[in-house]
DNA sequence: GTATATTAATTGAGGTATCAATTATTGATG
DNA sequence: CATCAATAATTGATACCTCAATTAATATAC
């Protein structure tokens, strides 16, 4: 094996292990989980979507947004109602509670990642950005 | 928010899509997961080795590492044997099943990672895990 | 030497993700 | 307009991970 397959291979494990790290601190640091949170955050932008597209921007699975937004239903962050143009589709769209909760959540989230990326100069954020996307579109 | 702001924020999602993404998909093409991949790996480095330094190497949860072994053993790819020596540890080592089958999984692997890393130079590379390893001590 | 602390492994509970199959609704075709 | 295809959401199955609690064996301390 040559000194470059070794340093590949070692960034799918420390690509994986980070994950597996990150996932679960990142939700005891700010208190929710941060695919819960990008789905809110994105509901702050667009104010009303369906979950298709909501999908789509998450880049996440279907069955997991339904099953997201059914526990952020129940937790009263989110509200969900059908298109009624299309029964098909089911709108999507912040609480008033939610609206309250989510700036607090996010200020939590800016930490945790200045946390994660302490020492990173800022061309170094957006050269690993590059990277990380590159990566994406390489799947 | 700032430019840097939002660059930072970008990673952490990218990141956990990306693995998301990564793990269902290596073990299609692979037809082992990564985890109990880089396990046997370990073990055919070391011969020998009990489930904690396995666990510290791997850097896994010690419940995980419990399964994966006990689903290896299942297939016969591993052997577990107690410390006679102290019978609180657990030594693990292949099998001769597990010697001749790892070596296909290597070579699946490499030809994986190379096309997730398709475009990358071994600069890039280099700069990558070296990134990916200042987050693993961030946290 | 007996009680207490530490260590290794396991089990149980809870959370998230994927994929595949299903239901319900709308669109398109002949 | 009736059948067949496509789309949106859901549910079921499976796998992985973490954390917390438990069991068993060994070390340590008094």
């Amino acid at each position: 094996m040559t000194y470059k397959e070794f340093e590949e291979e070692q960034i799918l494990s420390l690509l994986i292990g980070l994950t597996n790290k990150i996932s679960p601190k990142f939700e005891r640091c700010t208190g929710i989980s941060s695919t819960r949170l990008a789905i809110l955050q994105m509901l702050c932008e667009r104010s009303e979507i369906n979950q298709s597209q909501l999908q789509k921007h998450i880049d996440i699975d279907g069955a997991a947004i339904t099953r997201h937004l059914k526990q952020l239903e129940a937790d009263g962050m989110v509200i969900r109602y059908k298109n009624p143009n299309d029964n098909r589709e089911t709108f999507v769209r912040l609480s008033d509670e939610g609206i309250e909760r989510i700036e607090g959540y996010k200020s939590e989230k800016r930490i945790f990642i200045q946390q994660i990326l302490a020492g990173f100069s800022e061309e170094e954020t957006r050269v690993l950005a590059d990277f990380l996307k590159r990566m994406q579109n390489n799947i």
